[in-house]
DNA sequence: CTGTTAGCGCATTCAA
DNA sequence: TTGAATGCGCTAACAG
């Protein structure tokens, strides 16, 4: 059997609020030589704290859940990569879980997180409704990462995606182009939405009316970058350059192009995101470079802070408003 | 406050126990009224389990832990995905985490997890070595994937890396190289010298005679493989082919050759793992392709398999010898 | 079929 | 500075 702290109690000759004591992380009135006794009884048992016991007890886990739409996406392992990291500096644990892109899972995977008393939830979500999130949010500190959802209420740690499309079309624009498309994602996907939204203004401010067929909408995965690269390549007078809403999208669209008989159209992407696979995709020029360790790193901090004030109390009053954190963006040119 | 079984308990008007059993998973002894009772109270309070109570008195947490070298990994995260899927079939939750390639904070990883009272845990080694793991295995099931350690002892769920780089070489041969060299990694890890041993064989059944040149070991990062790639090309008779140890080796390799001026060399690549961008590298021509996803899948049940096994106390019995699961790697063509 | 009782291992009152 | 007692929320004997 593992040893508790009866165990130590009895082989340092003291009570096991004693050992308690000694053991704890802040100082708490031992006297030192007591405390060196238990210590090597301890260590001489090699006796570990049952950490399920302790939180029970406490009513914290010091462990922060993170929830991601999918596990196997370079940007969002990035993200969690930077979490972990702050999280670990200040001795919380992370427990990282996929919602496989379904708001429905992503409820349940919260529900259960809430029962095993995670001490806060750092969140990419999953749809653009935040309903399912406010309940838990109310008894734990949510944070949301990279996408926001409708309606106030939650802190978040985001990038600046309006100003990286706008700048990335403007790119496009300073190296003579002018029939730029977009090949976008749903709509219902804040970043996809905010992408969109730095495109139009920066052809508006161009004073370029975009063709409708320019704005292309919808999935997000290779697949669908793929699909719409062919038909804008069908058109009769095709764009001469594009916007690329994420790595995914661009992906397709180059591997549409890699397909195509014949000789390749001289067509220029600008993307959202890069890899380290970008400086073989010849259709790149620009990409909009979020740096996802250091957005992690945010979330990490913040939902820290937001826990420590939840402890304190001034959780409740603090948060009449929520958060939002944008980080920059940065253009690169290939 | 959060509701407990207590409250459910006076709500229906029977005792905490009755309340226990009416909400347990395996049906229990209770009459189905009162049942029905009990759960309409647990809902009008909505009632959620404390899970970390429960998990103190059964001595489980229906969890398993998993530490892989690092999370942002392509491969790494498909396992994960895989594992995540089985797990979660089964009503387990996966605790993800990543050891940063250090084998210290593997253990420290491991004994925290340990601490709270995991289930089991599912490890890719960070080294080569094993004796970190024993202490934590007598007490948890524990399951290597990918790469196993020295000595026996530790189930594992691994490709057949031999194989792989064997039939990858062969496919060289067949195409009528004869020069070709092996970019490995270090030989500590268990999946680099498995394929440099599969190289070395395939060569040597073909009655080839390696140059010592052509074997490169060491780091198994990009700038690895930029390095390697550089200096090979760099003697007075570079190899006309080449094989890979993984994908970022692969990727260093590719990427030296777009750096190089003047004509391209027509070094053809044959490499460990894909992605979505080897359509991309101009060199590679044979990929051995490991179902990443099938593998989690594969240790997921593996893991569970074992948790029920020490449960039910067949577990020391029939662990005298170690399983070690070798899954088949597919070449691909491109 | 159901209630009573007794802990799981720990931190924290309250006294001493 | 220390110890004895209490209970976090839950499940598992053991009676009835």
């Amino acid at each position: 059997m593992r040893k508790t702290i009866k165990d130590v109690a009895y082989a340092a000759g003291v009570s096991t609020a004693t050992v308690s004591r000694a053991l704890a992380e802040n100082p708490s009135p031992v006297a030192e030589q007591t405390r060196l006794r238990v210590i090597a009884a301890a260590d001489k048992l090699s006796y570990r704290m049952n950490h399920t016991a302790r939180s029970l007890k406490v009513r914290s886990t010091m462990t922060v859940a993170v929830v991601f739409p999918e596990l196997a996406n370079d940007f969002f392992m990035d993200v969690a990569e930077g979490i972990e990291r702050e999280l670990d500096a200040q001795g919380y644990t992370m427990l990282l879980s996929s919602s496989r892109n379904s708001v429905e899972e992503e409820q349940k995977r919260i529900a259960m997180l809430a029962d095993r008393m995670v001490d806060g939830m750092v969140i990419i979500p999953a749809g653009s409704r935040g309903e399912h999130l406010r309940a838990v949010a109310e008894r734990t500190p949510v944070l949301l990462v990279d996408r926001i959802v409708e309606g106030p209420g939650f802190d978040a740690v985001v990038s600046d995606n309006e100003d990286g499309t706008r700048r990335l079309t403007n790119a496009l624009l300073s190296d003579g182009f002018r029939r730029i498309a977009f090949v976008g994602g749903e709509i219902t996907v804040s970043t996809a939405r905010e992408r969109l939204s730095g495109y139009a203004r920066a052809l508006a401010e161009a004073g370029i009316q975009p063709e409708p067929s320019w704005i292309c909408l919808g999935g997000m995965n290779v697949e669908d970058g793929y699909q719409r690269m062919k038909t804008l390549m069908e058109e009769a007078n095709p764009p001469e350059a594009m916007v690329a809403v994420n790595l995914l999208i661009h992906l397709g669209m180059e591997r549409r192009l890699l397909d195509m008989d014949g000789p390749k159209p001289p067509v220029v992407i600008a993307g959202f995101d890069e890899s380290r696979y970008t400086p073989f995709l010849p259709a790149s020029r620009y990409t909009a470079f979020q740096d996802a360790v250091a957005m992690g790193r945010r979330a990490g901090q913040r939902i820290i802070e937001n826990i420590r004030e939840k402890k304190t109390g001034r959780f409740e009053r603090e948060h009449s408003g929520e958060r939002i954190i944008r980080l920059p963006v940065t253009i690169h040119h290939h």
